[in-house]
RNA sequence: CGGGGAGUGGCGCAGGCUGGUAGCGCACCUGGUUUGGGACCAGGGGGUCGCAGGUUCGAAUCCUGUCUCCCCGACCA
């Protein structure tokens, strides 16, 4: 069979992900290392991605704001832990103006010194928490909730294209509550619109636990995450929601009188999904024509290609057609219209551009269809027949209209549907002891998936003595699942009695 | 940041050892032939060979430095 790409996931997943980046003009490289252009199908998936998860954001009591790019440095010397997660891979501003050295080169101005340097925010507790302070006076203050849309920059070692660059974009949520518990709440409470958000937008399931200790932020109490299964079995972290205590409380100053009159330390809590979520879309939906792009955040969700052959029938199939997507987006779809576009391009393989971009529907037009009453008909979740013949199909134009919503539910569906299959089939139980363990994972299987095992939870060195062990198979926790049943067993790594369930796997 | 590989028109590559001023396929443009389809024929446009130095009469080719990308590791959303 011959498809749009010429590498396969089976050949080569790093190769094949990097080949739909480009081919599905996603993005491209930069000529900075580690930041990436995001192209307009790239970034028109992640303004969907804003636009409905920013609802959900406000929905749950929350306001938008915005907090300077700037953070000085002296902001991070009051978490100590939060420091030391970071310091590592802060890019530095030090001053504010170049001059021309005299040999046609521009360089830092010595004499623009900044007093004291900048960082660029690789994350904004230390500042908003900063605000916080100022904000909070009284328990009637609270809870204070507010969240920022944001680029950020964390001078990584090692960068991929959406899943770790340098730059990126996301959104971080910042809040501050009078008690522990109501802080807590939060924390899960955002965890769980996340998953929602993933499963019902993204159609990419994930397992939403809590992340054993040594994987936490640096200075929160508890982290939580979710995870999703890519097509080579590894994990991926698609976003994160933190318990952060009193600790950057006590950091910040951020306190209140309570309704007795006493000074109290706030609870604060911090979430964040980025564009790293592009990434997951592509390695779970992404087949070997390119990307399949789940309707909900499809920049367009129709694309309509008039078979021109610049002849004088051109002009009439191009109205025929423009006529069929305004009657398109009088419609709705998941309670929005439907967005469709009329590539009028002549390029010759424009069928071919939108498979690899993964545009839900396909909609060919040429005279035949015109005069037949018909449209040619392609969807990108079932390109194939059972012979391995593009699947076209030609419908009828009134047929069409009236299916063209519950259609793009349909592939909605079934590209969550395919992806939890997945997930749950290579989600293996039963490993009860450490032997156990490598044996899975040293099959050399290329799906190794994850295994959900029972242990004791252990801490400090202990659980840095078992990180160790899982490191040399590859490994890492990748969270406790809240849905988990019960421990009922012993360890896998120390054989004492289980408290509770951990999934392991490799991971991006 | 350590080890390995690589940077030549939009994409994929050849040439490099044995220096003489750039080539192929796809894409693109024009004309023609086609026409339910990822077409064919002919003609054509586009690259100071990542960048900066050096060696040389002459550098894509040799030397040094540097930037970027990919893979493995350490680190991380």
């Amino acid at each position: 069979m011959k498809h749009a790409l010429n590498i396969t996931r089976e050949q080569d997943f790093a190769a094949w992900y990097q080949a739909v980046i480009s081919e599905a003009d996603l993005a491209e490289e930069s000529g900075v290392r580690g930041c990436m252009v995001i192209r307009p199908w790239g970034y028109g998936i992640w303004e969907r991605i804003q636009k409905l998860l920013d609802a959900e954001i406000k929905a749950t009591g929350h306001e938008n704001c915005y907090f300077p790019i700037f953070i000085p440095l002296s902001y991070f010397e009051k978490e100590a832990e939060h420091v030391e997660g970071f310091a590592k891979e802060m890019a530095v501003v030090t001053h504010h103006r170049l001059k021309a050295d005299g040999n046609g080169k521009l360089v830092p101005d010595p004499e623009s010194k900044l007093e004291e340097p900048l960082v660029v925010r690789p994350t904004s507790e230390t500042v908003i928490g900063t605000a916080f302070a100022r904000w909070v006076q009284s328990w009637r203050d609270l809870p204070v909730l507010i969240n920022q849309w944001a680029n950020v920059v964390r001078w990584e070692m090692r960068t991929r294209m959406f899943l770790r660059t340098s730059e990126f974009l996301w959104q971080e949520g910042h809040t501050a509550h009078a008690s522990a518990d109501e802080a807590r709440e939060e924390t899960l409470k955002m965890l769980e619109v996340y998953r929602r958000f993933s499963e019902e937008c993204l159609a990419v399931p994930v397992v939403a636990g809590e992340k054993p200790e040594n994987e936490r932020f640096p200075g929160a109490v508890a982290t939580y995450s979710i995870e999703a299964m890519m097509q080579d079995g590894k994990a991926l972290q698609a976003g994160t929601s933190h318990f952060l205590g009193t600790n950057f409380a006590k950091a910040q100053n951020i306190r209140f009188q309570n309704s007795a009159g006493e000074q109290e330390l706030a609870n604060t809590t911090s979430w964040g999904v980025s564009t790293r979520m592009i990434g997951g879309v592509i390695m779970v939906h992404g087949d070997d024509d390119g990307l399949r792009v789940p309707p909900v955040i499809a920049p367009y969700q129709v694309v309509i290609v008039p078979m021109l052959r610049d002849t004088d029938e051109d002009a009439a199939i191009l109205d025929h057609c423009k006529a069929l997507a305004l009657e398109l987006k009088a419609l709705s779809a998941f309670g929005e219209p439907i967005r469709a576009l009329v590539d009028g391009k002549s390029a010759k393989a424009k069928r071919w551009t939108w498979v690899k971009k993964g545009a839900p529907l396909i909609v060919e037009i040429g005279p035949r269809d015109i005069s037949a009453g018909n449209v040619s008909l392609i969807r990108r979740d079932r390109l194939y027949d059972a012979n391995g013949k593009l699947a076209g199909a030609a419908v009828s134009r009134g047929d069409f209209v009236a299916q063209a919503a519950a259609l793009l539910v349909e592939i909605q569906d079934a590209l969550h549907g395919e992806a939890t299959a997945r997930l749950h089939a290579n989600i293996v139980r039963g490993v009860t002891d450490f032997a156990g363990l490598e044996q899975h994972f040293a099959r050399g299987g290329k799906f190794p998936g994850w295994v959900e095992v029972q242990w004791s939870r252990p801490t400090g060195a202990g659980l840095e003595a078992v990180a160790e062990r899982l490191k040399k198979l590859k490994l890492t926790i990748r969270n406790t699942p809240l849905a988990a049943a019960p421990a009922d067993g012993t360890c896998v790594f120390s054989g004492e009695p289980a408290v509770e369930r951990i999934l392991i796997g490799r991971s991006y």
